[in-house]
DNA sequence: TTTTGTATTATGTATGACATAATACAAACT
DNA sequence: AGTTTGTATTATGTCATACATAATACAAAA
C-alpha cells in the first residue's frame, strides 16, 4: 500500500527557499523567546548548527533582518534586536515605477482618508506657533499664483505642516512616502476623470478652521479641500 | 599641506555594509533603466562582475529584495522584477512586541485617522448587500453582550466589514495589520488614561448613518463611536 | 508526433579561508 | 595608581570554490 499522502488529494509541496524558512525561524525565536530591543540573539555559528543549516543561509536571512531594521550587527559584538523603522522598510518599495496600477490608486485614497481623519489630532495639538507658520506658507495664496511649480511647492509645505501638527512621526513619514505616489497617481493617466481645477476651501480657509480649534469643521473643510481629487475618483 | 578632508571638519564616514550599497545599487539599476514588472534583471555572476563585488554579496542583496518582494528568482531562469506587496513587508516587522512604544502609540492614532477619513469611500461604494450584512453583524448588538469576548469579536467583523466596503484591498490589508497593534496597544498599559467605558455611538447607530450615504455624518459618528479611544490619548 | 533522455544554465546551499572591527586584558609608561 | 599602548581573541564581513537542484532546450528514441 503505497501511502502516497494521507487526504488523498495533492498537497502543494513547500516551494520556499531554506533562507525564507530559517528567516521565519529566526523571527519566531525572537518572538517566543520575549526577546526585546536591546537585547542579543545567538552567534551566527550557533544559529547555524541549531538549525542545522550552513552559516550563508543564516547570513542571508540576518542579512534580510537587517535591512527591515529588526537586527543590527557589530563585529566581535553579535548582533542585536533593534526596533524596525517601519516606514523606511516601506520605502525601499514604495516606488511608482514598481507598483502596480490599482495599488497606485489605493494609496492615493489612502493619503486622502489620513489627510481627513487626522483633523482630531490636528486641532488637539496645534500650538500658536504652528498657525503662524501655516500663514506664512499661505501668504502667497490669495492672489491666484498660477506658476504651477510654486503652487505645487506651497501645497507640498502646507500638507507636510498638517502632518508635522500631529506630532506623529509614523504618520509623517508616511506621508513623506505617499507624496511621490500621490503626484505620480495625480499626474500620470491613471485616474481617468479630468481634472477640474475648481476651487475648493483654500489652504488659507483651512487655517481659518484649525484656529478655531473645532475638528468636526476642519474635517469637512479639509473635505472640500479635497474635492479635486475625490471628483476624479467617484463620478 | 595635508588634506585631511575639503571643508575643514570631520566628514562623517560611510558607515554602510557592502551589501547595504550593492542593494542600493541594484535598485537604482532597476528605476533608472526604467524596468517594470516581469522584466528581467542581470544574472549573479554579471552583477558580480559589473559591480566588482562577490557572488556572496550580490546574493544577499538580491535576498533582500527577494524577501520584500521586490523579486522573484527561478532557478535557470535568473529573477525577474515583480510588484511587491507593501503590506505584507509591513507585516514582517509590525510585531507590538517588536516595535517600540512611542510607534505603537502612533500606529495607533494612524488607525483612528483611517477609520474617520475612509467616509467618503464607504459611503460611495457601499452596496445593499454590504449593509445587509453589516446588520447581521450587529443583530446581536443592543442588548449589550457583556460578554467581553464575543464583544471583541464583533468589533473586529465590524469594523473590518467597513474597511472591505471601501473596496480598497490596501487599506483594508492595512488594517488587517494593524488590528494587533491596536488591540495591543489598547490593553496593554500604554495609554495612561483609564478605559472609560460609556456607551457612544453605536455600531447599529453607524449602519443607519451608512444607509442614508451621508459621508459628513458618518464621519461624525464614527468619531463619536471611537470617543472612548480619543478620550484615552487627549486628556 | 510524442516521449524520453541529456546537456546546459542560473540559482540554491555548503564549506573554508581570510579581512576587519570591537573587545578584553596584559604590558609599559608617566 | 592610573593612563596609555599593544596584543590576542572573537564574531561579523567578504571572497572563492564546489556542488546540488530546478528549469530549459534540444537531440534521440519510440
Amino acid at each position: 500500500m503505497k501511502k502516497i499522502n494521507t487526504d488523498n488529494k495533492l498537497q502543494k509541496i513547500d516551494t520556499t527557499s531554506l533562507v525564507d524558512r530559517v528567516e521565519k525561524s529566526i523571527i519566531e525565536f525572537l518572538t517566543e523567546r520575549n526577546l526585546k530591543v536591546g537585547d542579543s540573539i545567538p552567534k551566527e555559528l550557533e544559529l547555524s548548527s541549531a538549525l542545522g543549516v550552513s552559516r550563508t543561509v543564516i547570513r542571508e536571512a540576518l542579512s534580510r533582518l537587517r535591512m527591515i531594521g529588526l537586527l543590527e550587527s557589530k563585529k566581535k559584538k553579535g548582533s542585536v534586536i533593534t526596533s524596525p523603522d517601519l516606514i523606511s522598510i516601506l520605502g525601499k518599495s514604495m516606488d511608482p515605477r514598481l507598483l502596480d496600477d490599482e495599488t497606485l490608486k489605493e494609496i492615493f485614497e489612502m493619503r486622502l482618508s489620513l489627510e481627513i481623519g487626522m483633523a482630531d489630532f490636528i486641532v488637539e495639538r496645534v500650538t500658536e506657533d504652528d498657525i503662524k507658520e501655516l500663514r506664512q506658507i499661505v501668504a502667497n495664496d490669495p492672489p491666484r499664483s498660477f506658476d504651477t511649480m510654486f503652487l505645487i511647492e506651497e501645497e507640498i509645505k502646507f500638507h507636510g505642516k498638517l502632518y508635522e501638527i500631529t506630532r506623529n512621526e509614523t504618520l509623517k513619514k508616511f506621508q513623506k512616502l505617499l507624496l511621490p505616489v500621490f503626484n505620480y497617481v495625480h499626474l500620470s493617466g491613471l485616474l481617468k476623470k479630468p481634472m477640474i481645477n475648481k476651487r475648493y476651501a483654500s489652504h488659507k480657509e483651512l487655517v481659518d478652521v484649525i484656529e478655531t480649534r473645532d475638528a468636526e469643521a476642519f474635517r469637512n473643510a479639509m473635505r472640500n479641500h479635497l474635492e479635486n481629487h475625490f471628483s476624479r475618483l467617484f463620478g
